[in-house]
DNA sequence: TGCGTTACGGTTGAC
DNA sequence: CTGTCAACCGTAACG
């Protein structure tokens, strides 16, 4: 909103500091200019300062234009709609793919030049504001088109959610943790991530955050992690859900021996400090609101498996997680425990 | 004295 | 919702 009041220059003339004049000095300063009255006088006539006059009659000869430039806002818009268009193709045809691999992509394509190629980050930015929800709504979409068949128990996971192993030669992108099995080539699986049965799907917590608002997606992340002095690596990629004031992080990473991909989770109780007491616990078994328990590797539990890990935790009061209970029961003998 | 240029403090709007 | 950043603004001063 343009303040009631300006300031006054020293010819005693009214201006809004950082505001263009009005367009109609503008106007009349062009106008007195084209009827020969010099500028110094255009200005005192006006109570413009001369650079003003200078400037507003130096663009005029130039641009033909008496209006000001456009104030504000920033340079021209990378992310057009044809490469927003451009990555949700990419994305669609690989849903793991990197945004650095989606700009080499653009790139290489011929989207973009080098002058207007997106950045990395923004390049993330499109994919989690426009295109994040991507995978969901194709499987959402595809729920919608018919009875789906369940998964079969001797299906293993793998082909959902597999990830490179450092043997997968040409799609390497995450290194191998210590302690974490390597796969011999044959076995290593391309790469499906965030894949169109999410993990939100499996472990049921999008029935969740559909039923509780405090069930949300917090953070995807990798790295390590500190759990009562130990370090512990948090695999690639993991989801982080804030269930009330609680942190349950979700991974997907590990690929047995026998081709069951193992689901990772852990939680932290409310009164742990969040991304600083993570507990990592066997797939197929219960979260815990103790943060006792730990597992630092890999589990493995056989298919018809109840679920619970040398090292599981004390289960508090379980909570069915409804949607999982109802599509992959037979595949996901998961349960979780209230916090 | 006239005028082009520049430093300065300010506003704006996309990201 | 807020901060950042780079565009622009007019004034004042300099040469």
């Amino acid at each position: 909103m343009e303040p009631a009041f300006g300031e006054v220059n020293q010819l005693g003339g009214v201006f809004v500091n950082g505001r263009p004049l009005p367009n109609a000095i503008r106007l009349r300063i062009v106008e007195l200019a084209q009827l020969g009255i010099r500028p110094c006088d255009i200005s005192r006539q006006l109570r413009v300062s001369h650079g003003c006059v200078s400037k507003i009659l130096a663009r005029y000869n130039e641009t033909g234009s008496i209006l000001p430039g456009a104030i504000g806002g920033s340079k021209p818009r990378v992310t057009t709609p044809t490469v927003v268009k451009h990555i949700r193709t990419y994305k669609q045809r690989d849903p793991g793919i990197f945004a650095w691999e989606i700009r080499d992509r653009l790139l290489a394509d011929g989207v973009c030049d080098k002058f207007n190629l997106p950045s990395v980050s923004s390049i993330s930015r499109i994919l989690r504001n426009k295109i994040g929800n991507l995978s969901q709504q194709s499987h959402y979409e595809s729920s919608k088109q018919g009875p789906h068949p369940q998964p079969q128990p001797t299906l293993p996971y793998n082909h959902l959610y597999s990830y490179p192993t450092p043997i997968a030669a040409t799609g390497t992108k995450v290194a191998t943790p210590p302690g974490m099995p390597t796969l011999p080539g044959h076995m290593a699986m391309h790469r499906i991530w965030p894949s169109s049965h999410s993990v939100t799907d499996i472990l049921g917590i999008r029935s969740i955050t559909e039923q509780q608002s405090t069930v949300r997606p917090v953070k995807v992340c990798e790295g390590f992690c500190v759990y009562h002095d130990i370090l512990m690596f948090i695999s690639t990629p993991c989801v982080i859900y804030l269930f009330g004031t609680s942190l349950i992080l979700i991974t997907l990473y590990f690929q047995t021996p026998n081709g069951l991909l193992t689901v990772n989770s852990c939680v932290t109780a409310p009164s742990i400090p969040p991304y600083h007491h993570l507990t990592q616990v066997s797939p197929y078994m219960a979260y815990s609101g103790t943060t006792s328990a730990y597992v630092t590797g890999p589990t493995w539990l056989p298919p018809s498996g109840s679920a619970l890990s040398p090292h599981s935790c004390d289960i508090t009061a379980p909570l069915a997680f409804k949607s999982m209970a109802a599509t992959r029961d037979s595949v996901h003998p998961v349960t979780a425990s209230a916090l």
